[in-house]
DNA sequence: CTTGGAATGTCAACAAAGCTGACGTATTAT
DNA sequence: ATAATACGTCAGCTTTGTTGACATTCCAAG
């Protein structure tokens, strides 16, 4: 199916070589790399790991979240947060409060030094973000926001647009 | 643009605000993880993981490249990649042969077997992709070209022009 | 020509962060 | 009362990254 025929039919339906559908997988390959790379560089010094960033991103972003909403929107099992999260709760990042309606849920909020590495973390990844939006320019971010979206799996997107509908 | 101030300076400078920022770093987040996630269940029968299928997308795409050249472009260390290419080499999916030239170099390509299982890989994640071009449309898709280009390091965007340039 | 250093690749051991499975304890729902 | 849910934890395994030590090969300076 791959090389030579191609044919143009539909216009819209194919109106990509498999040739350069491959490049768009290495352009996520080496992008993702850069993206992660800034945090990757400050988690190193605190003993920290892309994992810890991702709990305090998404607890930030949803402060008052469940242990297991955390759970379905990272996609980890709890075992595995529950290592991240043991030492975020005992180096004082992260607090863990008992749920008033529902006593067997936590509630997670960031403590000040959580929110504090929560924003140098973003900080400098907003930094490259923004820098890529500003070299490719608007239109460029709307594509990248549409095809980025088209490409998650069903309930990630439900997740995404959840989060999306907030403040978008 | 939904938010309150975030000055309108520039325009092209400071087109989006830190909300619609995030948005994109969450956007990335999910879309990596849709984008791997067809491979990642082809590989798990077979007892190799998403560093395999990284090795062997790069060695299909310049057959006969060295570890060292391999090395640079998968960005990690030669220890962590011998394991995988000695694997790799030891089920007859890759073969390695001493460089005529210098022959500290080896020299990897595919096998007919490791063709097949990157043909197989490549297959699946194709289809993800292209679904998602399809459904963003080919403006959106050159939009996400230029921010992901934009995005990556710069020592990473060399070895991805380098690539792209071949047939692009 | 030899010898010392750089480059290339391999082996060994360890760490981070996933995973499964089993179990305990509160709390809520039936 | 019993079952199901939410959370935490222990133990052990896998993948994939890391550093350190070492063999081989090449090249260049003496």
């Amino acid at each position: 199916m791959s090389q030579g025929h191609q044919s143009q039919s539909g216009q819209s339906l194919l109106f990509l070589t498999d040739e350069q559908v491959r490049k768009g997988i290495e352009a996520m390959f080496f992008a993702y790399r850069g993206f992660t790379a800034d945090p990757d560089r400050i988690l190193m010094d605190k003993a920290y790991g892309r994992a810890h960033h991702r709990a305090v991103h998404f607890i930030h972003r949803s402060p008052g979240t469940t242990v297991n909403n955390l759970l379905n929107i990272l996609g980890v099992t709890k075992q595995s947060l529950n290592r991240v999260l043991r030492t975020l709760i005992a180096d004082g990042l992260v607090s863990s409060t008992v749920g008033k309606v529902d006593k067997r849920e936590r509630h997670l909020h960031l403590t000040d030094v959580g929110a504090a590495l929560e924003r140098e973390l973003s900080d400098a990844q907003t930094d490259r973000m923004r820098g890529a939006y500003r070299k490719a320019g608007p239109e460029a971010v709307a594509g990248f926001r549409e095809v980025l979206e088209a490409m998650m799996d069903e309930d990630m997107r439900h997740h995404f647009v959840a989060i999306k509908d907030r403040t978008d």
